[in-house]
This record gives structure tokens, sequence and C-alpha cells, in this order.
RNA sequence: GGAGCGUUCGACUAAGGGUUAGGUCACCUCCCUUUCACGGAGGUAAUACGGGUUCGAAUCCCGUACGCUCUACCA
């Protein structure tokens, strides 16, 4: 790279930041990091219409939640501001001017209503060469019914002029050379009516000007790439232009197209990085954070759907992606979302990180589900017990709950069919033998203790494990029995097994 | 309709002229575990189609099909 390298994420704050924009987020983060580069949050709130208070505050929350924090933001500062499109109206408003007088964009006077009869009447209407000179416009007007117009200040907006025929080239670093004939593109709108620029003009405007080296976005970028290559060409130059790459879409799981908020709905998994409340219908939106998935397996999945090194490898910290990282590795074709693995990479995750910090990460879980935690030791004790078979956070919820609280309710129908007298007696003189051991013993001890009592009673172990366990924990499930028990000690079993025994024979 | 992009197991992908087309998730079987998991060992399963080029093609070329994206004073 000849200068440094500065690349930018720029949502428009509309509503969450579902997984193709976390990706789009991350190839950009790990681009620049992987060159020692800078990567810049811009805010593109260019639509009045669809702005959405609280969601630029979101996509922050959400870049920090996945630890890819920008250099530069509207709240971070930097040299380059200001980061919000709406504050930098007065810029375009010139570019826009400097392009009219260059004879690369007109004036254009047609009201929406009617562009909306003239696409009534032209099937596939294009505003481009073949209709330009039957509309409204600084074309299609004398000079002096256009400074007419303007002096009226009738409302008007500001289109690009697309050459008659041209060819533009450009070279995407994921696809190779992509060609267009611009002669099937039609003159967009470059500045609205109410003075602010359209996505066309302020991407070009504000990559410039903010000294961007490479530009990354979705693959439906990829139609209009040549409107912005010719304003690129009309207002700074070609080689100051930044290197393309689109990437590549994320897809729904079933059929095709692109995963959107109500396949997440529909299919059961979430599909925006946290939890999205929107302000005006009050809809709350779940998210991969609060479903229980730690960000380095949310950063992970997602670096590995349309990415990966070559090799086999597949979980990967963030500093690993950084140095493996290379956009030329990035698929071409869109990749559908598949939440099975998602949750592998999350399990993944659970195993390789520690104890401790599963704790401060499990506690909100807990307080939420109103399940007290008296002593953070035990809790790590307990993390440690039960990790393994957790997909995600709130697994721990489900797979621990009966280490501190007695388990609500207890599967007596699955005791039953094999109960028998004996085995009471068994349990009331196991209750009585624990309840004779003293301190706090091992798993180990009781687990012999358990053995020699079945062996007085001329039961196997085998056909008592299972009655004990779930007395201890209600259902088929959980670590070793005996592990359970010398965590929730003496006296608490001895206070499950006795309430089982009631249920038993209360029957 | 037009333009652009894409197409390897069900899914994510490896293999950039020569491999029994490999790995992971999911699924199935077995082992371990007197539970559920974890772990271990196996298994099923793919180059969209048709033509070239070549001694040899998933890989290069052409065509076809299919899919997707865009075709707004939204991004």
């Amino acid at each position: 790279m000849d200068s440094k390298v500065r690349v930018r994420f720029a949502p428009s704050p509309t509503g969450g930041l579902h997984l193709g924009g976390v990706r789009t987020v991350l190839f950009n983060y790990l681009f620049a990091k992987h060159h020692g580069g800078e990567f810049i949050l811009r805010i593109e709130d260019t639509d009045q219409t669809r702005f959405v208070a609280g969601a630029e505050q979101y996509i922050i929350d959400t870049l920090n939640w996945c630890g890819l924090t920008p250099d530069e933001s509207p709240l971070h500062g930097g040299a380059y501001g200001p980061y919000r499109q709406s504050e930098r109206k007065a810029i375009y408003t010139q570019y826009a001017q400097t392009l009219i007088e260059k004879g690369f964009a007109y004036y254009a006077f047609d009201t929406p209503q009617d562009l909306e009869e003239k696409r009534k009447q032209v099937p596939n209407f294009q505003y481009s060469r073949a209709h330009r000179m039957e509309m409204k416009n600084s074309i299609s007007l004398s000079e002096s019914e256009v400074s007419e117009l303007l002096k009226k200040n009738t409302p008007h907006v500001i289109r690009i002029k697309i050459p008659d025929e041209e060819e533009v080239v450009f070279t995407d670093i994921i696809r190779g050379e992509v060609r267009f004939d611009v002669s099937t593109v039609d003159d967009k709108v470059l500045l609205k009516a109410d003075g602010m620029p359209t996505y066309h003009l302020a991407v070009v405007v504000d990559d410039y000007l903010m000294k961007i080296t490479h530009a990354f976005r979705g693959e439906e970028w990829l139609p209009s790439a040549p409107v912005h290559i010719l304003l690129w060409k009309y207002l700074f130059g070609l080689d100051k232009m930044p290197k393309w790459a689109h990437l590549p879409l994320i897809l729904k799981p079933e059929g095709s197209g692109k995963l959107s908020k109500r396949d997440g709905e529909r299919l059961g998994f979430p599909v925006f990085a946290m939890d999205w409340s929107d302000p005006t219908t009050k809809e709350t939106t779940v998210g991969f954070k609060e479903k229980g998935f730690l960000p380095e397996a949310f950063i992970n999945f997602l670096a590995m759907l349309g990415w990966n090194d070559g090799s086999d490898k597949e979980i990967f910290t963030i500093e690993e992606l950084i140095a493996a990282f290379d956009l030329e590795r990035v698929h071409k074709g869109g990749a559908k979302f598949d939440y099975e693995k998602a949750k592998w990479f999350n399990q993944e995750w659970i195993k390789k990180t520690d104890n401790k910090i599963l704790a401060d990460l499990l506690q909100p879980f807990f307080d939420q589900e109103k399940i007290e935690i008296h002593e953070r030791s035990y809790l790590i004790k307990v993390i440690g017990l039960v990790k393994d078979r957790c997909h995600l956070l709130t697994d721990f919820i489900t797979q621990s709950s009966f280490f501190f609280t007695a388990p609500a309710t207890i599967d007596t129908a699955a005791i039953l069919p094999k109960w028998e007298e004996k085995k009471h007696a068994f349990f009331t003189a196991l209750a009585q033998s624990f309840q004779e051991m003293s301190g706090k013993p091992l798993a180990a001890d009781l687990e012999a203790n358990f053995k020699t009592l079945a062996a007085a009673h001329e039961i196997k172990p085998g056909d008592l494990l299972l009655p004990l366990r779930i007395m201890l924990v209600g259902s088929k499930f959980g670590p070793g029995v005996f592990d359970i028990i010398e965590a929730i000690e003496i006296p608490d079993t001895i206070k499950r097994i006795e309430h089982s025994l009631q249920l038993l024979s209360g029957k």
C-alpha cells in the first residue's frame, strides 16, 4: 500500500444491525488491522424519512460488543469529521454544483407524480438518454426556462448525466474485472429536493474527503458501481479512487434470497447482533448477544461465512483472524446462514473460555431468571461441571439451575415404572448414611458409600443411579450424580431425596 | 423486461489441469458414559447441464439452465 489503509463502514441508522452488516464491518476491520490501517464509522443518515432514534447508538454499542471498535466515528471524533452525513449537507451541495458546471449533471424539475405517471406510461421506464428529453430538466428546457424555474425556487433534484456510450471497467478485489456498458444505467438522482445527497453522491464525496483507500460493501451495490466510478472520474480522478470489493450476501437457510429479520422470527434464530427494540412499534427483536452468544464466537462464525484461510482451521481468535485475513480468499458466492453451525462455534468458544470470565458473563442471565448466586466460587465450580454441554450461555440456566435451587418438578413418571418397596428402603437408608458422613465428602467417597449400601440392599447400583439423579436434578440430564452431590452438599441432597420419596409414595 | 453477479455433499467450504474430490456442521452407526452431553471411531452424501481445449478438467473457453442482486428524490 502506498498510503495508510483507511476503510469505512457506513450504515444508515434505520434499525438493528443484522448479520450481513456485522460481517461487512468485520471484513473492513480485519482488512484495516491486517494492514495496520484505520477503520472508520460513518453514519449515512441522509434519508430523513427513515431515520430511527437510537439506531446510531445501537450500532456503536453493537460494534463495541463485537470488539470491532472504530478508530473514528461520530462519537470518537477524528480529523475527517463530521462523521454524520446529515451534518455534511453543504459539502455535497458544493460538489453537485461542480458537476453541473462541468456538464456532468443537470437539474430536474419533475415532481414525484410526474415520474410515477411516466413510469405507468412507459414500461421499464428509465430516466436516461432514451427519455431525458421528454422530461422537465435543464437539458430539455431552454436556458431561460431553467433560470426562471430556479429563480422561483421550484423544487428540483440534481441528476447525473450518464454518457451516451461508455464502458466502465474496474477491478473488484473479490470478483476481478467487472465491466458495465453505461447505456443501460439511468441518470441517478445525486441531490434530492430537500438538499440532501443520495447515497451515490455521498459515498463518493465522503470516501474522497475521508481518504478512504478501500471501499467494501455488500454485493447489492454492484449494479450501481458504474455511477460511483463515473462520479470519481468527474470529481476527483480515477487514480484517487479506493479499491473496491463487493462482498457476497448472507442468504436464508432455506430456499434462497437475502437473509431478513423475518427469517429469524420464522425459523427461531436471531438475525440482529443485539436486541433491538423499535422505538415506534415497541417491538423487540432478539439478538445473538441476548440469545447467549459469545462475541468471539459470533465474530468467528461470521468470518468463516464466505472466507477461510485455506487450511482446515475453523476456530480463530480475533488476533488470528487479523493475521490471516486476506480479502482475495473471500468467496464470490453468497452463503446460507446455518444456525446449527453458529451454535457449534459458540460451544467451542464456551469450552475455550475461562470459567471466571464465563461467571461474569453468566451473572446477568441468572439474574434475569431470578436465580440467586450466593457464592461466586460456587458458580465457577458449577460452570466447570456443566460447560461441556452448553451451546449457548442460556443453556447454563437449564443445565445448572438445580445446583442453586431444588428442581421445581421431579419427573416421577420416569422412576415409577421400576419403583419398588426395597428401593424406597434403600433411599431411606441412603439419606441416613449420608447424614452420618461428616463435613463435605468428595464425589469418590460418596460413590463408595452408595455402592456399599447398594450391595447391602442387594440392588444393582445401576438400578439406583437413575432414580437418584432424578431426585436431585428433576430429570434425566446433568453431570455425574456424585459430582452433583459433592457440589450441593449433604443437607440439600437429603432434602431432595426425602422430598422425592414423599412424592413417590404419595402417588 | 434489462443489467450485473453467482453455481462443489442438506449447510459452510478445501482442491486454482493429474487426489479414491479433503475438512467442519447436521444426520446415521458404534465405543465411552448405568443419565443427558462431552469425547473417540466409522458411515451416508457433492463438482447444475451441454459442448469444446487437453494425454488429462471441479479447475481454462463457449453456450444453456437455474438462482440472486439492482433496476426509488432507500441505503
